[in-house]
DNA sequence: CACCCGTGGGA
DNA sequence: TTCCCAAGGGT
């Protein structure tokens, strides 16, 4: 992309979010931390609420003030810090991007989009997220927040395509101030803008500081006209199964019994098919005499 | 590209 | 109650 700047339409746009998040910007503690501790939130913030990561990112940052301080533990005691917040192959993936820093990158999290994409579970928007709230460098954070406010503000859309495309890339990269701080000043005010005000369901229009510049509101704000596929069927899925044995070897500081553990859940067949896949991700480890546990040491 | 991967809260 | 969906990534 060569160099951009907001149109004269869209100027008025960024100023005014700008100022709005000047004045409600949320405190949360990953704001004011090490690129260590943001690399760690955006994790944690991968498909999981604010709320329910708050509880969490304290603690881990305590007993795990660095990378190396990480690498150096176990995935098992990762994946029992990790608890309930669900995807525990995140915990796997920050565990592995923790011995990758220590032994690849000297314990610093890195700061290029090449380097922060080489590590296991980090992609574009967790790259371009890690390059703006731990570095201040400019980079385009699109997350789904990000790509909702600017769906309507700028297109007039409900909510964004399925799949960001090399167009709405463009778009907003067009949008960003390009002086690193202002750019990612800017990321965090759209990303908390879009989380506060401009939500997927109820939208708080009447707090909104750009419903004159809004396109979806001059609509008269059209329903969307294909709807999003459906999340698959949790109750009875192989997640589910997945999750009760992680959850039982969790809670258990030794190793079990694979047939003893499998029997735990209602569809054997179903069991054994969801531990194949986590000892495929290394979430799991078999032992001898056909026992399982979480990967320790 | 379609699908898989956890969990919980709010409407 | 059911359904949506939440700072995505990997295959």
């Amino acid at each position: 992309m060569a160099a951009h700047r907001p149109s004269r339409a869209e100027e008025p746009i960024v100023s005014a979010l700008l100022a709005w998040f000047d004045a409600h910007e949320r405190p949360l503690p990953w704001r004011s931390t090490t690129p260590w501790g943001v690399l760690v939130s955006e994790f944690m913030l991968q498909q999981t609420p604010v709320q329910r990561v708050l509880p969490v990112w304290g603690p881990w940052l305590e007993r795990w003030p660095t990378p190396a301080s990480l690498a150096a533990d176990s995935v098992a005691d990762a994946l029992r810090a990790w608890g309930r917040l669900g995807y525990p192959r995140r915990a796997g993936r920050l565990h592995a991007s923790a011995v990758m820093i220590t032994e690849r990158f000297g314990g610093a999290v890195p700061s290029s989009t090449d380097e922060l994409l080489a590590l296991p579970g980090v992609g574009e928007y967790t790259a371009a997220a890690v390059r703006a709230f731990a570095f201040g460098q400019h980079s385009v954070v699109m997350d789904t927040n990000v790509r909702r406010v600017l769906a309507r503000a700028l297109d007039g859309s409900p909510a964004p395509a399925p799949h960001i495309t090399a167009g709405e890339r463009g778009r907003a990269a067009a949008l960003w101030p390009s002086e690193p701080g202002q750019s990612s000043r800017w990321s965090g005010a759209v990303m908390e803008f879009g989380a506060l005000v401009c939500t997927a369901r109820r939208p708080s229009c009447d707090a909104c500081p750009i419903t004159g510049e809004c396109s979806w509101t001059r609509l008269g704000q059209p329903a969307s006209t294909a709807p999003l596929r459906r999340q698959a069927e949790y109750v009875g899925s192989d997640r589910q199964a997945r999750g009760h044995l992680l959850a039982v070897l969790r809670d258990t500081s030794a190793s079990v019994d694979r047939a003893g553990l499998t029997a735990s859940w209602t569809d054997d067949l179903q069991a054994e098919r969801a531990l194949r896949s986590l000892l495929e991700d290394g979430l799991v480890v078999a032992l001898p005499r056909g026992r399982v546990a979480l990967p320790e040491g």
